[in-house]
DNA sequence: CGGATTCTTGACTACGGTCAACGGAAGTGG
DNA sequence: CCACTTCCGTTGACCGTAGTCAAGAATCCG
């Protein structure tokens, strides 16, 4: 009836350890469908209480929140295989929002089931637990990146980090990969003004390091980019950017 | 045999639903043991693959890690009730490290048991991804502070988040909680400098805000130092800080 | 009584923010 | 088909918050 969820964390069995036949049909269960949505959209809301929750399997989005002042903060980008709704399952409201910067295909499970599903199939909980750990971790890098990299270094590493996602999911083809954000988006990832992000990320691609435009990025010598960081700095770096 | 762990949220019975006698009985067994620590140890460290986790009983400490250019970024402040070592469970190795800031009592787990603990008591699966996606929402917040708000706000935004979280542990009286931290650890946490820290909690500080000295942390007028942020800028802010 | 650690304060500097203007691309409507 | 608008990227000029350097005070400790 469904069909398969090739990126999904929760239906790939490679994942861990293989499903039995009774978890596929739980999975099969708890999957309510599929949901097709535009660039632009939201899919989840800061606040919300959202009776759904998701696993991208195509496209990229954001998640970010906004402050009381109005200013913005990128937490993230989301990747196919990202699980989306974490804090609605667990917390029962989400601490920031999340929005589609491309198509995206996403797969659909009902949050009431959350529950049965951890209880019933532990390992699949357990499999939640480590998206959740590995979010954590890169929230932690993230956080270091932003309090101690200055401008170029914290772009350096950024796209370094996103296209290190990226081959790992398969989506860089010749050194290249689809890279859908703004700059705007990524300097209030990395709590850089816009103008400051554009005229640092001018500095990389004129030491040809890297390209970028209309959605594509191209990285040319990744252990070059790595080690920007390293050249802006007297002092050598202890431990290699990768 | 093991003495009762008044604040382990794996032991407490309240947490979310109560224990059976069944499942207290796998708790003590899970339960190595409880371990103290003096002040400045090391409980786990980045990159390790510690065979222990632990979960804060008493005392306080706090998460960090150490940049390639050895700069550090302070991740979180460990309060009772924080289970430590999560990544060490789910992904095998640390992404930071743990440290001890006060006399702290652990209670100890053993690593090994983690996942036939996780699959043979999903309730505590749950409740540890509960906390996992807890300090998830922290971490989302804290990169929004040091992304977006000025050193005079993020301080103050700091200090409330602190005491808030003091008070939810009845760790306030009087208006006042220990806080057994240096200017260095607050200064590493927001990504500021030393001194500036230093200044711009002088400046709180001749505000009547809030006092901090010698490890005693008092907080004059909770409201007032939540609106710093506000008065800081003319444009009004949409939501409270807290 | 040194030595170490933390806190404090002043002077100088620079990284990055703000303001502003322009260009190109894409969408919209008359 | 062409004004008009909107969004995004680009660049220059200026300025301010926060970093760096440096030195002194306070506390603790061996």
């Amino acid at each position: 009836m469904t069909t398969k969820c090739v990126n999904c964390p929760l239906h790939r069995k490679d994942l861990f350890k293989t499903m039995t036949r009774e978890e596929l049909g739980y999975m099969q269960k708890f999957k309510v469908g599929e949901l097709t949505v535009e660039p632009g959209t939201p899919i989840l809301m800061e606040g919300s209480s959202a009776p759904q929750l998701y696993t991208a399997l195509s496209g990229m989005g954001i998640r970010d929140m906004t402050l009381e002042n109005g200013d913005r903060q990128v937490l993230s980008f989301v990747f196919p295989g990202d699980f989306i709704g974490l804090q609605v399952g667990v917390l029962g409201e989400m601490g920031h929002s999340v929005e589609a910067r491309t198509h995206m295909r996403l797969c659909v499970f009902d949050r009431s089931e959350f529950w049965n599903f951890f209880r019933s199939h532990p390992s699949r909980g357990f499999d939640i637990t480590w998206l959740a750990a590995v979010e954590e971790h890169f929230l932690g890098e993230t956080l270091a990146t932003i309090g101690q990299r200055n401008a170029t270094e914290a772009i350096a590493w950024a796209m370094v980090r996103i296209f290190l996602r990226g081959q790992a999911l398969g989506l860089v083809n010749n050194q290249t990969m689809e890279f859908p954000f703004t700059q705007k988006d990524l300097a209030d990832a990395l709590g850089l003004s816009l103008v400051h992000t554009n005229k640092t990320l001018a500095r990389l691609k004129k030491k040809q390091l890297l390209s970028w435009s209309e959605g594509v990025l191209h990285i040319f010598d990744l252990d070059a980019l790595a080690k920007v960081g390293v050249t802006s700095t007297d002092t050598p770096r202890k431990r290699p950017l990768m």
